[in-house]
DNA sequence: TATTGTTATACTCTATAACTATA
DNA sequence: TATAGTTATAGAGTATAACAATA
């Protein structure tokens, strides 16, 4: 029988995280991007052109690995370099034409992906569903803070 | 305003998706595992003594880094490998009672951390949450599945 | 001939440190 | 002196291939 059980619900929301996880790394690798390459493109195409230590900021990342994942974007063609206006040290990164186009079909994806998963559950249930992850992660901060007053040094 | 968008729901889940694996991630390398090792506790002490074929079918990985896994968890003294009875290519591979401990300490964060999320919410959210993860993952089996179709050679 | 686990090797993602050019 | 980006290097996690011992 199904109990209102706090680790039956934490169970099932990791079992959701780690599927949802590999359904977008298994989407994206078809298009030739990692997790991380298309949060730049993510980036650029909410935020405009980026300097690189910007997105390193965005990314959580260091400066260095933006670096590769701007390498190997440029490479494919996804993102362009352009010298900084005023401060010679910086680069500038712009999505292409094509970057663009990524962004949005991958936007598309990302709502076609909202309709085959979401699209059945009925207005109040999906309402319900985000208040409740919404308090969940609001926990999550508290707990998180928490654990690091308790175990500083860490995250 | 909050709309009841199929969208914003698939964005929270993300969202959860990544603080969850975040906040596991930290919970273990705090404990000096990582998540696979981790995940080979578990499986060692929900099915008893394993042999490292079995172990790579669990965790769905190659026998070859079953063989890396087993080798740091040894080497921490939570698990260890002793031949099998019958067959003696194979390698037996348990729980030492400090892995056993691991485990019982596993679980209790595990129900901690439910509290901690999931203790606020009431029954009926709760209920609701899972209901409406359980429809998810369903539907998501059947999403992953179609594109299997569409687009052969990717798991 | 098939299977278990291992040695050898390599690839991907990410990090730290040292260096160059510019501010 | 501080900052932006790079070259050089390293480490973790995981994979494939070839091989040994056993079935």
């Amino acid at each position: 029988m199904k109990q209102a059980d706090p680790v039956l619900a934490l169970d099932r929301a990791f079992e959701l995280a780690g599927r949802l996880a590999a359904l977008m790394e298994e989407t994206l690798a078809a298009r030739g991007l990692t997790t991380t390459q298309a949060q730049v493109i993510f980036a650029l195409n909410e935020r405009g052109p980026l300097v690189q230590r910007d997105l390193s900021q965005e990314l959580g990342c260091t400066p260095r690995h933006v670096t590769t994942l701007v390498d190997a974007l440029e490479a494919t063609g996804a993102v362009s370099r352009a010298p900084h206006p005023t401060d010679r040290r910086a680069t500038l990164v712009s999505l292409t034409e094509q970057g663009e186009a990524a962004a949005a079909r991958m936007a598309g994806e990302r709502q076609e992906a909202a309709r085959a998963l979401f699209g059945h559950t009925s207005a109040s249930d999906l309402r319900g569903f985000v208040t409740t992850v919404d308090g969940v992660l609001a926990r999550l901060e508290e707990f998180v803070g928490s654990r690091c007053a308790r175990d500083p040094g860490r995250g």
